[in-house]
DNA sequence: TCCTGCCATCAACATAGATTATAGGCGGGA
DNA sequence: TCCCGCCTATAATCTATGTTGATGGCAGGA
């Protein structure tokens, strides 16, 4: 539950709360600091189980994640979407018990800190603990877009709505966003985020190709015309807070 | 901004905070001392408008409300069902502009305190600034809970997944919860909050009175049969972290 | 008391997306 | 280099829910 690694992992985390909330250079110290621990999962494995009390808030440090339910009769769906930077469980600061799962999607890097000292940094810190609930925020307006996606939006702009919300929130911690980069999920867990089925992802994203909106090579797709994936998502980043911190 | 009514409005918030968080008798009664008005706006008015920026907090102390986003196009879906008790915006004191449409369901009375009056409180007492975070991260999960219901649920679930979700929530502060009461929506706000059309809500509900687990005199609903509703809805109250508040 | 408007109801028809099943290709491990 | 397993592709068919439009009733205001 140490092991410095030097730099890299709390850094990422660093640049995102700074994406959203201005830091004093002490708490950004204080943050470098963190003891921790790196762990490395393979696509697919479990991070945390519904029902769990967790001990620790791990930070996503390279990969993808998601939070995910289902159904009693096995429908899945994924609930939030987590990118690198992204710390997935402060929620276990303050409530017992853990309601969704946390898998990889990818292959991810792990940053481990232990919850107490977190709770420690965030107790002594304010403009830290303010930074947190801005996260949370954030996390929950997302939210609630993604309500309004999966009630009121077809296939088409669902697809594009969401290669837009990740091309934008890449683009807070490195930079090009999603732009040259192909789309990290199979067509089977694009149907989880999006409600819909596999074999229906696989027309969207066919109709998507023909209109020139995105470009497909093998099994990667990657962003073609974004001015036009917005318009056919209804898409404006306002949801994402992307000024945020009131000063 | 002052006009203190006594008792009524504020102590169902508090009542609604203690239900997942325990304070302290001091932080209790400053609770009760807040500065506030009292308004009350007829069914269908905008209590806080996508974009604006509030200088306020809002307490819902009688009647309904909901958080409501919309798609170019029209579609209109509700993100968020308020009862009696909650506060409806936290997130102005930590977020520059408010993300959504907040709009009275029934004829309401609000209590209003100022958002400087509510930060000041939530700065100085650390139990009630806990207190704050909790209830935002239980109206988080309830909305993870809804992107299941929409994603993945048919319609008769959904719709038995809602009146469970309301049954429960009400409990919390008023006891038989929806037991005895009338579902206090139309069939077009019930449409809105489940991604539906009207005339398929009708369908549905008139399915579910068929099915004996709901009763419907005139144009009320109420509840008929909980355990079969529960089960048609997959419905387990996790999610709402009824007991909540690690000690 | 009557009028007016919102709300529920109902039916006929249309369609987006689900289902099921089969085939083919790419990539990584041995 | 070959093989195996996962992922994508595609077609045929089905169904839950949407759409449109017409009717009737209850409730609240004048």
């Amino acid at each position: 539950m140490n092991a410095s690694t030097g730099h890299d992992g709390l850094d990422v985390f660093l640049r995102k709360l700074l994406s959203h909330s201005p830091l004093p250079t002490d708490d950004q110290a204080a943050i470098r600091a963190l003891p921790h621990s790196v762990r490395h999962l393979d696509a697919n494995n479990y991070i945390l189980r519904e029902g769990d009390q967790s001990g620790v808030c791990p930070i996503l440090c390279s990969g993808f994640a998601y939070r995910q339910k289902s159904t009693r009769e096995g429908g899945r769906q994924i609930v939030a979407l987590k990118i690198p930077g992204d710390a997935l469980d402060f929620q276990s600061m303050y409530v017992r018990t853990i309601d969704h799962n946390l898998q990889a999607l990818t292959a991810v890097d792990l940053v481990i800190v232990a919850l107490g000292d977190f709770e420690k940094l965030v107790g002594d810190r304010p403009a830290i603990a303010r930074a947190v609930i801005v996260d949370i925020l954030i996390e929950a307006s997302i939210g609630r877009e993604w309500l309004l996606n999966l009630g009121r939006r077809n296939a088409l702009s669902r697809l594009a709505h969401l290669l837009c919300e990740l091309h934008y929130r890449l683009l807070d911690t490195r930079s090009g966003g999603l732009d040259a980069r192909d789309v990290p999920m199979t067509q089977e867990q694009l149907a989880d985020l999006l409600g819909l089925t596999p074999v229906h992802i696989n027309r969207t994203v066919k109709e998507l190709e023909r209109r020139g909106a995105v470009v497909r090579q093998g099994r990667g797709i990657r962003l073609g015309d974004i001015p036009q994936l917005r318009l056919l998502a209804d898409f404006s980043d306002t949801y994402l807070h992307r000024d945020a911190g009131v000063p």
